[in-house]
DNA sequence: TCCCTATTGATAGTATTACTATCATAAATA
DNA sequence: TATTTATGATAGTAATACTATCAATAGGGA
């Protein structure tokens, strides 16, 4: 037996839902490969089409553009996200383990996972650390917002700071902490491959590093005093 | 007597140095209103041509395209703070309070500094925290690099990183350190804006919370054990 | 079996973007 | 006065980001 593991994803997303059909489907597995190969400003639904033998029409019978195209994609692995954090840190109730393990998640290059055949959850990764702040920086940020697109983010950013205070309750800053956590994971290893001086991590590039810089960055602000 | 203080850009950065003319300085200043008023994908320049009464054709002597403008503007900017930085904190010996003023330049909106008479520092900070990160998050990061676009965001961390080895010599991620803050004292300012509950500011939503999130974020980790 | 509907494909067309090329003109300079 | 230099005006192109229309096909129910 092969559990399918299945998100059910914001409808205000799409126009109609990609996970229903081959078609669908192609989208987002192609897109994933596109993005990561050509970058989001160089990715265009003409390129998409070709490559999996459709036509622009049909591309945009599924998402408005490809603006919501990345945030379904960058709102799809929080969910993915989200889901590896509880079905690892279940039954733990050390948080300082938990916390652990999230950075760990966070940090690391993900492994494709086979529960969803057409996510490649490595190259997810890697779109999300070089184009997911693209999905929430712009202009359109708040009627984005108004529509619950950025939910599976902030609920991470919420899972993240409860661990937070299971481990110091006194910590006056669990949810800054936990979208710092986030954005760092996937910033100091964009630095640490593309502009190494920003970091520590120049000569070994390891991600293993940044989880060590995590760790310390985390456990010392939640230290006792 | 009225002192100008010049900053030297990246000669590769533009086709012609904008600010040896009139139309020069109009393209940086209006750049900047227009970046901050559409955002940097509705920019584009024939909008800012009909601003400042040119053609497109004016504005491309001086910039190859956009991303090199939005790279100039966040170059800058970086050369600005270190200018500021070096100001504020000449002739102080401790580094702890050193480290305290650049939290506070990065992290308070900077007020126009009349010394630079056509880029307005505020916006410029905004535009900064909205868009900066585009200027890098991009497939050419590594040719930009090597032309050095990326130099005085290098150098303000460099700085920064040595004040935090001065705090405490044995802390072991001085630059990702720096890079954190940066990075932090501008996510957590659009967050605080804009996705409030990615952090714990939405109430009352002062930079000076902020500011003490920082401090203590960075207070915890340099603390000598 | 036939009808209906949903999905996809094919083609065309538009406004805007991101440029490049050419020529004219006015101001500064030598 | 001759000559650069900076700017302006106009035109044109390829690509992008869509929208509209119509045809083909496939599956499900009556």
């Amino acid at each position: 037996m092969k559990l399918q593991f299945h998100i059910t994803m914001n409808e205000a997303l799409f126009l109609r839902n990609p996970e229903t059909s081959d078609l669908g489907k192609n989208i987002l597995q192609h897109s994933v490969l596109l993005i990561h190969q050509n970058g989001f400003e160089a990715f265009t639904f003409k390129k998409l089409a070709e490559q999996i033998g459709t036509t622009e029409t049909g591309i945009y019978r599924y998402f408005e553009n490809k603006h919501k195209l990345l945030v379904y994609i960058t709102a799809w692995y929080c969910c993915w996200l989200e889901f590896q954090i509880q079905y690892q840190t279940n039954n733990i109730k050390d948080p300082v383990v938990k916390l652990k393990r999230v950075i760990n998640l966070l940090a690391k290059a993900a492994e494709d996972d086979e529960q969803t055949s057409y996510m490649d959850e490595g190259l997810l990764h890697q779109i999300v650390i070089a184009e997911g702040s693209k999905a929430y920086l712009t202009k359109q940020v708040s009627e984005d917002n108004k529509q619950q697109f950025f939910k599976p983010y902030k609920d991470l950013c919420a899972t993240i700071g409860t661990f937070i205070s299971e481990c110091n309750p006194k910590y006056k800053y669990p949810r800054s902490l936990a979208s710092t956590i986030i954005e760092m994971a996937h910033f100091q290893n964009f630095f640490m491959n593309n502009l190494p001086s920003l970091t520590d991590f120049g000569k070994k590039k390891e991600e293993a590093e940044i989880v060590a810089f995590l760790n310390d960055l985390v456990f010392s602000s939640l230290k006792k005093s």
